[in-house]
DNA sequence: ACGTGTGAAGCAGTTCACAGCG
DNA sequence: CGCTGTGAACTGCTTCACACGT
């Protein structure tokens, strides 16, 4: 690595803007089914189909790791995939707890997409003494009151909350004061966390919100037309979510004046 | 395929960015919270601070909406409340069907964010006739067979997919032949929906990836030479995530040449 | 000829900074 | 005054279109 070739060593330089990073692991998936195919080389118009991205998108989104393909030809696909998961930081091995193991700890505990890729589940953790030594998905879960020590012990950096909203901060800061600097959030709250910490969101209900703003406003361009049964409207194959931090508290009922 | 681009009817009359609506929902949080504390009004910059955001992106998103608010003085909280609420469509009742009842989709049936705010889960949908009959979260399991009935008898058009990858297509194409034209996709695969549908994907996999990038390259920077400006190490509370379809496939080991 | 790689144009989203109203 | 509402500047992402290497 770092041997430069005609440029500087770039292949990893702070460059790669965030929208690009976000789609990395999309091709990457779609890389991975062409190998799995033995499918030598790809365009990037055929593999841009198989991401749902456009390939002028796609081809600048490459530009930023190298020039990693061949004009006239297109991309190999096994160098590709190799070069992404570098670049993602697949290659090594990253160590993950999931604290609260309720419906959904235990449903993400047993989810293929942790064991694949580079992801290990090191520790189930949980607050209930109930739950402590139950194996969950072959885990046997630990109660929290060990957390600092499983997390130094298995050198883990990605935390996952999976807690009731109220536990999330305090768990949360508790993990970083443990060394965590990366968090994947799945309670519905604003987490705040130090400079250097890296957190994202998973919020069902948000989605849903979202959904759900679309399809008032498809039912409502409908009505102003015929009661038509087709459905003619609002298309989207590119909506964008973003949002990083949600807010707190629980979700009551919506009921104004 | 997969270019639907139909345009966007931009900002005329009822044109609200989608990077607002995205946030919306973040805000509507925050507001019920101060509602149940019976906080009167908020400036932009208390709600912001609860939200997660700065203070003019959000009575930028405001303005969108109107002038809900009164110089001087901030906002009236519950009447932002219900402005809101409207805008989103959470005024009225989405019955969700949530297809794939395995450890993911029970956990979506249990999970508190559906049953409030106007999302109600109508019904459950598995293929296994072992899970027929069975109730998940006070709800017995449907039949794939019936899908289309159950979708047509409630009048569902918001559809939650937690199959595995490969069922997520088949799955998707007859939710949307039934009429279903919001679809929340857990299962990680691109789906293809003919115009007029909205797809939002939840990917774990892909959120770990993102998670990990950022990783690695925090730790490269602490191990290689320090830099000498500012603060070290990737700060970000605005992480964006974007992204809407993921690619295909399950996601087997990583091991190029 | 073909498909990559990339300047340049175009656009969406964010931030600034201040005018204007209570 | 204080705080909202918003034109205007700015940043970053996407799309275009074509030169260039193979």
């Amino acid at each position: 690595m770092a041997t430069g070739r005609t440029h500087r060593p770039a292949t990893r330089s702070r460059g790669i803007p965030e929208a690009t990073v976000a789609r990395l692991p999309l091709y990457l998936r779609a890389l991975t089914a062409l190998s799995e195919r033995s499918v030598p080389t790809v365009s990037s118009e055929e593999l841009a189909a198989a991401a749902g991205v456009n390939s002028a998108k796609l081809r600048k989104d490459f530009s930023y790791l190298g020039s990693y393909g061949t004009r006239g030809v297109g991309y190999d696909v096994e160098y590709l995939v190799y070069q992404i998961s570098r670049e993602l930081g697949l290659t090594q091995d990253w160590p993950v707890v999931i604290v609260g193991i309720g419906n959904l700890g235990a449903a993400l505990a047993n989810y293929g997409g942790f064991a694949s890729r580079g992801f290990r589940v090191a520790a189930l953790i949980d607050a209930d003494p109930a739950m402590a030594g139950k194996p969950v998905a072959g885990i046997p879960v630990q109660h929290s009151d060990d957390l600092e020590k499983i997390i130094q012990d298995n050198g883990v950096s990605i935390g996952v909350i999976a807690t009731p909203a109220g536990a999330a901060q305090p768990v949360c800061d508790r993990l970083v004061a443990a060394g965590v600097t990366s968090i994947l959030n799945f309670a519905p709250t604003v987490l705040t966390v130090p400079d250097g910490v890296d957190v994202r969101k998973v919020d069902l209900s948000i989605e849903l919100q979202i959904l759900a703003f679309h399809e008032q406003r498809k039912a409502g361009e409908d009505a102003a037309h015929s009661d038509g049964t087709g459905p003619a409207a609002v298309t989207r194959e590119e909506s964008d979510a973003s949002a990083d931090q949600g807010p707190d508290g629980d979700v009551p009922a919506v009921m104004p004046a």
